[in-house]
DNA sequence: GATGAATGAGTATTCATTCAT
DNA sequence: GATGAATGAATACTCATTCAT
């Protein structure tokens, strides 16, 4: 468990020296510039993904990019704050996954069945990378608040979609949609947990469909007529 | 070069590893020894609850004990091992307090009710220390371990629940009983979780409404005539 | 509980080892660089004919070569890395001091005697060093053969020149030239380290005179007619 | 190479308390008190000869004599004492064995072979010991003269056999017998050193042959007429 | 005398970050 | 902009020795 053992912590009071903050603060000034920030911000999801954000050194970042360990600097600020864009992107990749797209089915059970499997395979995707967001948004504010915006996301949809169905007769209008959603959305989202990163063997499609049956039934969710 | 024409034979020096390690494994020998293992526990409880695994280092916890570094040594092998025993300490205690105990309530509803407010007081009393053994068993299977056995036990009870009712009719039959308490599980759980340790602020009592209705009636759950 | 109920997967954060590592082994990549790596292998030297090996800390070595301790670890993996090379370094200066150079004497007991005077400097230049390496070979084979490879250099091309000798008919053919080089080697060697080492005070001249004399008459040596 | 790593040292300034003490320097006052001494100087030496000076604690060597750790410091001051005790029972063991016993033998050459295999037998009897107290003996200046204390005995009987040799006209006058026994000893001694720690694999009798007759041609050695 | 327990000084090593070319 | 090198703070663990029962 030595791994486990933290590193040093950056020098306090020792701030950068004016230059390569300047460079920093002002961006890539060129496309070749541009092109080594995006090789680094990949590098670095990489390096995460492999070794979570504890064992991941900036030295591998570095060398996973094929730059000095010089230039990450020149790029970005610290660990931390390429940590941030890397959960950033993970963040804008999720909501943008989760959003519905293509025809809408027919029935609500489809709606739901889909809203379902569209959660599990953004989920799965991005399923290691998740794992470390969560790892460190335990003792870091900023990562938690990244964490938890997808979370919100899925749950306002989900809130508004409970709406529209009371306000349709579809749904018990004796639930708060608010504190249903966010309920529900923790089911699916911790049982993604439990399946894809803890990696209890379920069966997919059972599972999908005991997903699908306890969110429309807590709903006494109804076809339309 | 005398002596560097004097190799040595069978390397003298290389002896056997640790020798507290034997005290250690034979555990205290007298009243006094046995009360400062506990206090050293105790203590390490406190601190690994206030800064985290990482953050705490064994200086702490020995101050924390009020011993000297070297009596933290003579009782845990290592600040993993005195957090393997806490971690321990609250899987034991986790489960214990999961146990329904007092009077089986009249109705079904009621023993739903109940079984959400033990998971309920019995997780807020541990937050802390559960976030701490979560961030740690990210990365380390034996506490992994220790965390997924809190889970088991409360799933399995569900699960056998489940199957009792199923047999009584109180139960839709056309659930799985160990997917559905899979699922409801970790919606109490990671409600729980967003609640009590990501501090998003929920009514109390509209939330434990909201999940108790969201498990009954996902099991179709019916007052028995 | 959430964490509770969500261990690692594969466990995350079980990344690779140290990645200094890397950079040790490319090696200096600028002048500047090689020029450091020379200096803190002076240092060591001086450290250690100072202070033993025990006795010498790193920190020691560093300040030493007037760097940080940081900067040791960019060029050495361990305080034993960088004995070894010093040791290292130790043999090759021995081996070359015991080849004879200049003109062969006319005669062979001023053959021997040069070889004796020879053996002496190189000891003496090379005395405090000898007895720390001698000190670490007991317990370390690596460095045990670094000591046993100058013994060798020198036993051999005595075992060559007796054979040459017992051809020439000067060497009593009745000796084995591999053992008794073997024994001849065995008693420069300990009396240098009695000398040198122990501090026993010898006359140098009669000393040397009696090695020389002992040497010849073991071999019943003759000068050629 | 973590044996190496050396252990604290004593508390400088922290004496012990005046009661041990003066337990300690008055020495045990029952048969049974003798009795725990001499298992404790036993148990030391068996420790010492397994692990070397530096890896033998002194909970083994208490282990080793089945007492507890406080009850060594009943009977001796410190590790270094204990080692001292030993070191000189080896020293006097060994002096003891190199001294002739049984009828002289009747030619010089046999008594020569006769002190070469003595010298040999007692030397492998301690081989293990040997060389940990050579270890310790580099640093520590009195159990270096426990060392040269055998040395002197071997080499002044050598030097007074010398004197009296050349008194019968037996040994060339023109040695010095001191330095002659000197050099001879390093010779003995240097050569069980390779072969017998060294693990140099020397046929014994060949090689008692060669040190027999080296010893005896360096000094021109006669039988008388 | 015997015991179990308490003490605390001492040190190698990593890695995020800065800086001189 | 890029690079290689320099920095230095931070921390777990052992074991000889003492001491209260």
């Amino acid at each position: 468990m030595a791994d486990l053992m933290r590193p040093a912590p950056a020098p306090v009071g020792v701030g950068p020296g004016p230059d390569q903050q300047l460079r920093r603060d002002a961006g890539p000034q060129t496309d070749r510039g541009h092109a080594r920030k995006a090789e680094l911000l990949d590098a670095a999801r990489r390096v995460f993904e492999r070794q979570g954000f504890l064992d991941a050194r900036v030295a591998d970042i570095a060398e996973e990019a094929g730059v000095s360990q010089g230039t990450f600097y020149t790029y970005f600020d610290s660990k931390e704050a390429i940590f941030r864009a890397v959960a950033t992107e993970l963040r804008d990749r999720m909501i943008e996954a989760l959003k519905p797209h293509g025809p809408r089915p027919a029935t609500v059970h489809e709606q739901v069945d889909q809203a379902m499997r569209r959660f599990v395979a953004a989920y799965r995707a991005e399923a290691r990378l998740i794992v470390v967001v969560a790892q460190l948004g335990q003792s870091t504010p900023e990562i938690a608040e990244l964490r938890l915006a997808v979370r919100e996301a899925f749950v306002a949809r989900t809130a508004r979609g409970i709406r529209v169905q009371q306000a349709q007769g579809l749904v018990d209008p004796g639930l708060d949609p608010w504190l249903a959603s966010e309920v529900l959305g923790s089911m699916v989202d911790a049982t993604c947990w439990v399946w894809l990163n803890l990696g209890k063997d379920f069966d997919e499609e059972a599972l999908l469909s005991t997903l699908t049956q306890v969110w429309t039934r807590a709903l006494h969710l109804q076809e339309p007529r």
